[in-house]
DNA sequence: GGTCTTCTACCCACTTCTGGGTAGTCCCGG
DNA sequence: CCGGGACTACCCAGAAGTGGGTAGAAGACC
């Protein structure tokens, strides 16, 4: 983006509250220039595609598409817009993955407008921006990051585990023997670092597994 | 209030994020004046001796004082002001209990702003204001609303459940013995209907039991 | 071709949970 | 004073989960 231009910034957020009360905000800064809201993932990427903002703000808790799975889109569509998630969570899982799959910045919901204005302009600049909490989120991730994202199957059984099912009833409903759901579920603990099956359900809330019903 | 006065409106929201956005929406419209914002309750509630407003906007899910407990603390210090509670969450429980404690409204933060000042007006107007989904879980609740009410010892056991301890470490924790953390949990399921618990720790989040450490 | 990951599956001993009871004490309200 | 709810505690047999292994087949990556 040229010097001197406005940034030009759409927003997406599933609670028309936030997109108003961001937009009114954003709007009394003359540097910047919402072009654009939308209240989910799918309607913001066609309306992005048309306006060709310089930068994304996007709540990463939607429910259709996930803030996450969108990222990916978003990069493939219009590459050249930077995008900033917002979020209600400090969760390794949700920053990191942000980041991996190519989020330009991270701010949590929590923060002052000041800051998502910052963050607006230093992101538009071709850098990055994570607010102070996500840092350290970030950092602490280094270490043993290799060892947290699940595989499909994984996911799978969390999901059925998440809906209150016994590793029997898993094995039923995935087709495989009960063995290889306690197996599984062995794996998930062990490389969750969580001991309980509480903190799987809690690890599967705060991570965006869905419940699966078949 | 006199007929053609401005409604004077007074926000409490953890997030500034929200409060600006919110306060930046409701400025727009001229029979609506936000005489104040607060980031938590407690301050929120200095602010409303001084200021008086018509209507108290306030989340529900604040940190240090939970809406809901203030909601009580509103009533007895400035007894004329509406209140009316933002929520994320439809759970029966944080209705109920905001209705009981003497909300004059509950409207889910992803209505749209225009329902926002819909309920403002009406509440203010002295009447009461729930947004759509949430009359629903009011009647249903009606129905079968004295089958869960958890006695305070159920929410114990319920809150070191979700901390992911066995019965056991219940037991200890409690200074109780193990069969009768056992009895607790199966009243819990019995009375609550849920056979899992996994089904327990989603209640438990939902309904917005906490964490016990001790 | 070798290595790695994923998914599958099994072994074993041990612990925990489940679901069905019963029952005593305490306290509150009628 | 009696009923009922809350909290406590125990019995039991069977089901389920835990934590430690090992291991083969399939596919991906280099």
């Amino acid at each position: 983006m040229k010097k001197g231009d406005k940034i030009k910034v759409l927003l997406i957020d599933n609670h028309p509250l936030v997109l108003d009360g961001l937009k009114a905000v954003l709007e009394t800064f003359h540097h910047i220039e919402v072009v654009g809201t939308a209240g989910q993932a799918q309607t913001g990427l066609e309306l992005a595609c048309q306006v060709r903002p310089d930068v994304l703000l996007m709540d990463i808790n939607m429910p259709k598409l996930s803030g996450i799975d969108a990222i990916e889109l978003f990069k493939t569509q219009i590459p050249e817009t930077r995008i900033v998630m917002l979020s209600m969570h400090d969760s390794r899982e949700y920053i990191s993955s942000s980041v991996m799959h190519g989020a330009a910045g991270y701010i949590l919901k929590d923060v002052s407008t000041d800051e998502i204005v910052s963050a607006i302009e230093t992101v538009a600049d071709g850098k990055t921006y994570f607010s102070s909490g996500v840092f350290d989120v970030l950092m602490e991730g280094q270490a043993s990051n290799a060892a947290d994202p699940l595989t499909p199957r994984e996911r799978d059984i969390l999901g059925l585990l998440l809906a209150g099912k016994a590793n029997k009833t898993i094995a039923e409903t995935l087709g495989i023997s009960q063995a290889t759901a306690e197996t599984h579920r062995k794996n998930l603990k062990k490389k969750l670092k969580i001991a309980t099956t509480a903190g799987l359900i809690r690890y599967a809330l705060d991570h965006g597994i869905s419940t699966k019903t078949l």
